[in-house]
DNA sequence: ATATATACGACAAATTTAGTCGTAAATAGT
DNA sequence: ACTATTTACGACTAAATTTGTCGTATATAT
């Protein structure tokens, strides 16, 4: 339970070899791909994904790639894991007011607590501190 | 992300539901499947793991249901959790040792800071705080 | 021009979750 | 003893989600 998606395990192993580059060092989906032997479409949308939301900066064309433009320790993890799969919460009711489903749900202020606890410690994780 | 299962969710609701029976009332499934509009043969299952593992108390035949028989304040949400949906980590690896897909991982300590933090959440929360 | 790289939508396969069904076993009430 | 009720449980199907692939477009360095 509370699995993240491989998509974003690929996109964190991914933005932290891009932490690692040299300074105006690019690196390509390839050459990630087949460092760590992840899929190389898949980990290609993880990095449009945090490309369009400005977390990466890609370059197109031959000598292209991505790197880091922002500080890692401005790069928030719950920022990061929500671009990749959609809203945090351990259920649709946090953030999906809807729930024609429970009339009477007797839960639902617990759960809120819980889902807060989670967020609080992505919201305080960066990229940095999965750098070491 | 980062969501519980529907039948983690019934559970919560119904052991909620047992906390609040008056002392020796029995509850069954059919009460609180219809009372929460919950599918009944999936509660009846979440139910049954429950007592299987002695989180709950389960009597048979007529005028027979479900009571709590722990104090709620020993019932621990790890416990709870890993019985219904088992082992709590985001990445299969922090229990699954062998992932043989990613040789030079560069993840996996950061990634055990995070499960530890989230687990030591549920750790720390039982079942009376599920109920305030 | 050409080769390389990102961008992106559509699709297919695989896995997981959700929900159903049939049957067995225990037990209270008659 | 019989019946109705309730838990126990495995097998199965359906739905949803995730994972992975493919085709095509666009930008750009050489």
């Amino acid at each position: 339970m509370l699995k993240i998606t491989r998509k974003a395990e690929y996109a964190l192993i991914a933005l932290r070899h891009l932490n690692g580059l040299k300074d105006g060092e690019l690196a390509t989906v390839k050459d990630i791909s087949t460092q760590y032997e992840i899929p190389q479409e898949l980990l290609a949308k993880a990095l449009q994904q945090l490309a369009r939301e400005k977390v990466i900066d890609a370059t197109k064309g031959p000598s292209g790639g991505y790197k880091l433009v922002r500080d890692p320790s401005t790069i928030n993890m719950t920022k990061f894991f929500e671009i990749l799969e959609g809203p945090m919460g351990i259920m649709d009711c946090y953030f999906d007011s809807g729930c024609n489903q429970l009339s009477g749900c007797n839960i639902r202020t617990p759960i809120n607590r819980i889902n807060d606890s989670i967020r609080t410690i992505f919201d305080k994780m960066t990229l940095a501190d999965i750098t070491y």
